[in-house]
DNA sequence: AATAAATGTGTAAAATTAACACTAAGAAAG
DNA sequence: CTTTCTTAGTGTTAATTTTACACATTTATT
């Protein structure tokens, strides 16, 4: 049924790739989520959810697809990372990988364990396992560059529910940026930008007192910066 | 005497190529390296020099290499970019490419006029022709990077002499930046970085008092940054 | 009713940034 | 050789931003 078409170049061409970087946050941990090799080689690493370039799709809609396929992840914050073109990267054959980061809600997402037989699983950023591949160094880059785009553009509530308080903003800060926060001025400085929007509903069910739901307000951080703001923390 | 190879491939592979924005500064003004197509497609448009990944070589690598043949350019300051992978980028067939910049000392370089019969040409950020492919798209996102990164890296004076005065030093940042800066505060702040070292030479032959030279003190930003120091303008 | 736990709030000191103008040096022109 | 032109070099003050810091409030639990 299937006939194999064979593909011809007159100059040898790597094989391209995308990885991705997936981040969690959780019991004010950063977790990232990894799979386990089930064949060589790497069999029975961890390693970052990742397949080939489609010739019908970029490399971030491969990105956006493998996050689908492997980790039943779609509609969430992603950005291209970095291209990693290590001769010897992959001990098959060359390959170029295109790594993108992405942030997610994380209890959103049940694990499918066992889709496509492959184990999932969030790992907390402070203890991962060895990773198979160059995906270490892929997994630290995307880390430097979360501290870094954290303190210059919106992005800590993607990975919270879209109501949250604001200690839970503050503990994606903490966490990520690896420093207490004063939670006075904290809150000073990102109420002040007017970003966040109060909602009416507080926490519930909480052994203390609850605390009000914020949600990001995109229509305002849209406006503002047309007209040249720029989110600093 | 050279036959033919040809290699196949199971599945249909993209062409990986790099492409360079290049960087130089000159007159006060930011300008950008271009080649003239003498082929179609965009024959006679100005593009970024560019080329195809060799197996054997990284994208970096590759990139080195295409400043060199290309333009005659080389140990200079060099950074990926970003990776476009539009599925019609270029009109002969489907190639991914990854962008990398370069900041250079224009003054340095005499362009090789007519190298491999191409004509290249330094061009004002300001008054850009129209390019061919998507290159007019990946000199947008160079500048806006350059923009950003000027701010936290010290990467100014890659574009000047190794020795420059503070003035030039402070034209590279309004140029970059688009916006006049306090000459007081600017050398407060760059002096006091201690990441500048004064010469006891001055400029000669200027038509009125002359300035010091200086040079960047690559020995002390390292132990700074070692220490937690991070440039910020 | 008391306890435990986290929420929510303001002020003062310290540090940083922004604004601002004149003298000094050297070459060129008269 | 005097004047003119051009850019170098330099400090202080006000305004703004950042940091440090403590207690009363609310809610569930015991």
């Amino acid at each position: 049924m299937s006939q194999k078409t064979i593909y011809h170049y007159e100059y040898e061409r790597p094989a391209l790739a995308t990885d991705c970087v997936i981040f969690g946050f959780d019991g004010g941990e950063l977790k990232l989520l990894l799979l386990k090799r089930e064949k060589e080689p790497f069999e029975n690493k961890w390693v970052l959810p990742g397949g080939f370039v489609y010739m019908n799709e970029t490399t971030e809609a491969s990105a956006k697809r493998i996050l689908l396929e492997k980790a039943g992840i779609k509609h969430v914050f992603i950005e291209q990372l970095y291209t990693f073109s290590k001769l010897d990267r992959d001990p098959r054959e060359r390959i170029v990988s295109v790594a993108y980061f992405a942030l997610v809600n994380k209890s959103q997402y049940k694990l499918v364990a066992g889709r496509d037989t492959i184990q999932a699983e969030w790992h907390a950023i402070s203890t991962l396992p060895q990773l198979g591949f160059d995906h270490s160094e892929i997994v630290t880059l995307a880390v430097e560059r979360l501290k870094g785009k954290l303190q210059y553009q919106p992005i800590g509530f993607e990975l919270l529910d879209e109501k949250f308080t604001l200690s839970q903003l503050q503990l994606v800060y903490e966490a990520i940026l690896q420093t207490p926060i004063d939670k006075r001025n904290f809150r000073k400085k990102i109420i002040g930008m007017g970003l966040l929007k109060q909602l009416d509903e507080k926490e519930k069910n909480v052994p203390h007192k609850a605390a009000f739901y914020y949600s990001f307000d995109n229509s305002a951080y849209k406006e503002l910066t047309k007209k040249g703001f720029h989110f600093e923390l």
